[in-house]
DNA sequence: CTCAGTCGTAACAGTTATAGTTGCAACTAG
DNA sequence: CTAGTTGCAACTATAACTGTTACGACTGAG
């Protein structure tokens, strides 16, 4: 699996965000989030805009702009925040359509797909489980 | 999510061998394998040989060579399978390490850590309840 | 012992997804 | 008007996987 730091960069994000609006900030830029993220500003703009498609975030423009949450911590589940960065299926079928003169090659298919319907199904419902709110607890408890 | 067709492909490979055993053949090639599944023999042997490393299939060389199951598909599961051909994590941390004087950045790995781990041991468990021989059931019970 | 068929594996090109970078137009508070 | 920030296009870099070619290694058959 190449595994990719999407939902990481993007749960990281939110909690910057949730965290630094609860010291009494109203909005935060990118360049303060790619600080704190080691990256830079454009790729966190770039994922940041996708989760404001979703209704997580919102941004200003201007002098004094940036970013702030459009919902609570709490109400935000890592499924939504996966839903809105990760595009694709969690396992790809045959880059090129199998013989379907064979017999698998023609009911492997419609076999795998059922299977990893069932899996994705149950990602979602344990992504579902862990809110924003889980995640910024845990974050600051981590021990020094 | 980039996903990747590895699992597809290994388990049509596992499953184009049982059936062509109980039809009485000793050994597949990877010729076949590869007609069937429409791509490279090459890659349907790098494949089977992350597969025989785990234990689950055999070749033989020589003329009249190829490969054949190790155990039978019942004793075989998806998760059986996906250790061997999937190196890494499901989800990625950062590409470079978070700025760990940001509180932020210091408590995001652990915390993600720890959520990324449920959710693979969720998937394993998942995964874990397919055997080979549901997947040739399904395959054989594709409408035609 | 030779031959033919197949695996084992290295090497490289092609493809795709993601991340990183630069540059600049658009916007807006003051 | 100015300065700070987003929005976005374009390009490069990196990594993983796939596809392809090539060739040595092995072994049953004759």
């Amino acid at each position: 699996m190449s595994a990719n730091s999407r939902l990481t960069l993007a749960a990281h994000a939110l909690a910057w965000i949730g965290l630094y609006q609860r010291q009494g900030h109203e909005v935060a830029t990118s360049e303060q989030i790619a600080t704190s993220a080691n990256t830079n500003p454009v790729v966190i703009r770039r994922l940041l805009g996708e989760l404001r498609r979703a209704g997580l975030v919102e941004s200003r423009r201007g002098v004094g702009a940036g970013w702030s949450l459009a919902r609570e911590l709490g109400s935000m589940t890592l499924l939504d925040v996966y839903e809105a960065v990760e595009p694709g299926p969690l396992f790809a079928m045959h880059r090129t359509t199998p013989d379907q003169g064979c017999v698998v090659g023609y009911g492997i298919q419609p076999a795998m797909q059922g299977v990893y319907e069932g899996i994705e199904e149950t990602l979602r419902h344990e992504l579902a489980r862990v809110t924003l709110e889980n995640v910024l607890r845990d974050v600051l408890a981590a021990p020094r």
